[in-house]
DNA sequence: TATACTAGTATACAATAGTATAGTAGTTAC
DNA sequence: GTAACTACTATACTATTGTATACTAGTATA
């Protein structure tokens, strides 16, 4: 399996390509990672209204994947000098590109729905 | 969030989206299904193989993880009435598929690196 | 008879991921 | 004064995921 990136052939296993794959996987697992990017991907958000979009969310899990994803530089995060505080979120340009990542899953996985569908 | 999919814009939200999604995110996570995908990208591999070929997968992982990928219709088991039996396994056609969503994380996570690497 | 090969399975445990529920601190409206 | 808003945190638990170690069954070789 080789892919080809900036005019480079890149094998599989590749240190780059681990560390690369391993580093979008980081950015995509677990339970709410995802509805999280989905959810600022509209636009600024604060904390309670994340925690109303998202269903189910407890604020634990919220507090929790904001700063794996502000660590990981998906998500900036800012606070207003406002009373009460209220602080925002907004994807970070890179956390915007995460988008290309989810394309080729979705097409993967509609084909792949196809194929087993007419199989069974 | 929109993504163009046969010419339709599709809503991030969408039920086809999120479950198409699911069923990639299903494929690729845990800790040995890439590695087990990897592998299998050289061609067909017998149950020993894989397990010389991934370092440090214990057999129960690597069972369980085929077991998964093959009711997922990523991998096609054989069984070869030699003695002793011997099992192959071989990525199918959607399975091998999967290196488009590889290729788009790698990308991504490359230019993410970069990204991260000038900011600090 | 003992060892090694094939492809796994069984049992018990450890580590990670996620949930449930309640509480904090500071300010504002009733 | 009490309730409600903001953005969280603390504690204790359950569930899922992965590990370690040993074992099975059938055949072939030394």
């Amino acid at each position: 399996m080789e892919t080809l990136v900036e005019n480079q052939k890149v094998h599989i296993c590749s240190g780059e390509f681990v560390i690369a794959v391993r580093e979008a996987m980081n950015v995509i697992s677990g339970k709410w990672k995802l509805p999280i990017i989905g959810s600022l991907c509209y636009g600024k958000k604060r904390f309670k209204e994340l925690e109303r979009d998202i269903s189910k969310i407890t604020p634990r899990m919220l507090s929790k994947e904001l700063k794996e994803l502000e660590l990981n530089s998906i998500v900036k995060r800012t606070v207003h000098d406002t009373t009460p505080v209220t602080v925002e979120y907004e994807l970070t340009p890179s956390g915007k590109k995460i988008k290309n990542v989810l394309d080729a899953m979705v097409k993967w996985g509609l084909e792949h729905r196809e194929v087993v569908m007419v199989e069974e």
